[in-house]
RNA sequence: GUGGGUGUAGCUCAGUUGGUUAGAGCGCCAGGUUGUGGCCCUGGAGGCCGUGGGUUCAAGUCCCAUCACCCACCCCA
């Protein structure tokens, strides 16, 4: 084994992990294509003043950051919406809105490892920039769900669970909690399952929340449907509405198996504002796949016009992971349509003629790089996946025809070189 | 960051209370078939047993350290 390894976290692709990841680009790619976003990209360095404006300072130790060398501090970028907001504000005059933006990108974080959780991913960044309507976000999940479903998986495999940060809010103000404990009873609500009552409130407790608070946190732990929500806030309720909407939208468009309503999806992060939404595998075994929300005030934060906004990422480390589980592998195997080989270097040139010839119809073709015996060579053909294979000995070089092998069949057809395709 | 587990052939792993030359399957290479793949048979190559120290007549095996990876927790795009 060598001394070298890729850095911790970072990832090598070898041809098969190349193959999956190009066939999930290429889903993500069409599924854009197929919903109207426009493709982008920016550079993987940004600069540090953008990473942290967004994140606040205490992240900037997960960001992978440097000084060139006349001391710009500069960054790996951790995901592509800050560069996506500092593109769309240095043209917020001219670019026509809304606007639907599409890009995969690497991008890079520094922290512990985990399952799902590399150093290094890429992302598929979904945005529409500009529209207040829900129709924003059933767009945006409704093209991820799409997405997931070209790679083969279904409404038993995999749920979006929709959540809401506005209704949180309007919870927690009518259930008369203050405001500086909002934080605090989302990251409660996030832990529903995972801990211990007990521990939840103990944890509340920690933040200084009273008795009588705790219990009314409980109660809305309690809360499983967006009817159970319009009870206490009311139909009149504007994010009870988007929800409604939301979920309507979905049935409309064709999804709405595929989404669940959850109040604890929180999305931790304080740039989101309203709708809210991450994709978990059924069995619950991995981390999410996809998720997203609301950003509407992310431009103005970055000194552009305040302007409502939907996001999604969807990771690839955790997608490949859960097809894998299921034994699903993207790209399949090797496939080339024609292999050709040769047994002397005599019947070479008539190997290349050939090879050019099937090349120029745009089809692929192994030509064999030295002579080879025949038992050799369809082994190797057998390996690269040839759907044909042609083999040139001493007697189709006299002849000048070709014995067009089927690899699935195994029979030949004898052909000149004007039959070949 | 905390706790647990695992490091032996390219891969997945065996390896007895410490005991002679460290094994299997798969893969690879060659031959069986000197012009035809998959199946089968035979043979072959390939190991600093993660790394460094220690105990011992003797260490893959025991002890310590260290590194890497995995799982759970913690944290979180």
């Amino acid at each position: 084994m060598s001394e070298f390894a890729a850095p911790r976290g970072m990832r090598d692709f070898y041809p098969e992990d190349w193959r999956a990841r190009e066939a999930l680009f290429s889903t993500w790619r069409q599924t854009a294509e197929r919903y109207g976003f426009e493709g982008w990209d920016s550079p993987v360095v940004e600069t540090m003043e953008l990473l942290e404006r967004k994140a606040g300072e205490e992240i900037s130790e997960q960001i992978y950051g440097f000084e060139d060398k006349s001391g710009r501090r500069l960054a790996l970028r951790p995901e592509l919406t800050p560069s996506l907001a500092r593109m769309i504000i240095a043209r917020q005059g001219s670019l026509v809105f809304p606007l639907k933006w599409s890009a995969i990108g690497q991008c890079f974080r520094y922290e512990r490892m985990t399952r799902g959780r590399k150093r290094e991913h890429y992302q598929w960044n979904l945005d529409i920039v500009g529209e207040e309507s829900i129709m924003a976000e059933a767009e945006v999940i409704g093209a991820a769900v799409c997405a997931l479903r070209s790679l083969g998986l279904n409404e038993t495999q995999f749920k979006v669970r929709v959540g809401s940060r506005a209704v949180l809010s309007e919870l927690f103000a009518k259930s008369g909690i203050g405001k500086e404990h909002f934080m605090a009873c989302c990251l409660a609500l996030d832990k529903r399952g995972k801990i211990t009552e007990e521990d939840v409130a103990s944890l509340l407790t920690g933040e200084g929340l009273t008795p009588v608070d705790i219990e009314r946190v409980f109660e809305l732990l309690a809360i499983r449907s967006i009817d159970h929500v319009a009870e206490r806030l009311g139909d009149d309720s504007p994010a009870i509405g988007q929800l409604r909407e939301l979920f309507a939208l979905a049935d409309t468009l064709g999804f709405g198996d595929y989404l669940t309503f959850d109040l604890g999806v929180i999305r931790g992060l304080g740039y989101y504002t309203g709708i809210v939404f991450e994709a978990f595998d059924t069995a619950g075994k991995f981390r999410a796949i996809f998720g997203g929300g609301r950003y509407d005030s992310l431009l103005k934060v970055l000194g552009g016009e305040r302007m409502p906004s939907v996001g999604l990422g969807f990771g690839d480390v955790v997608v490949q992971e859960l097809l894998a589980d299921l034994g699903i592998v993207p790209g399949g195997n090797r496939k080339i349509d024609y292999a050709i080989g040769y047994m002397t270097a005599d019947c070479r040139a008539l190997a290349m003629q050939a090879a050019m010839k099937i090349r120029a119809k745009g089809h692929s073709c192994d030509l064999g790089l030295s002579p080879e015996k025949a038992k050799k060579f369809f082994g190797r053909a057998d390996k690269l996946g040839a759907e044909k294979a042609i083999y040139i000995g001493p007697s189709e070089a006299e002849s000048e025809k070709f014995n067009v092998k089927t690899m699935a069949g195994g029979e030949t057809a004898e052909k000149t070189i004007d039959q070949l395709i």
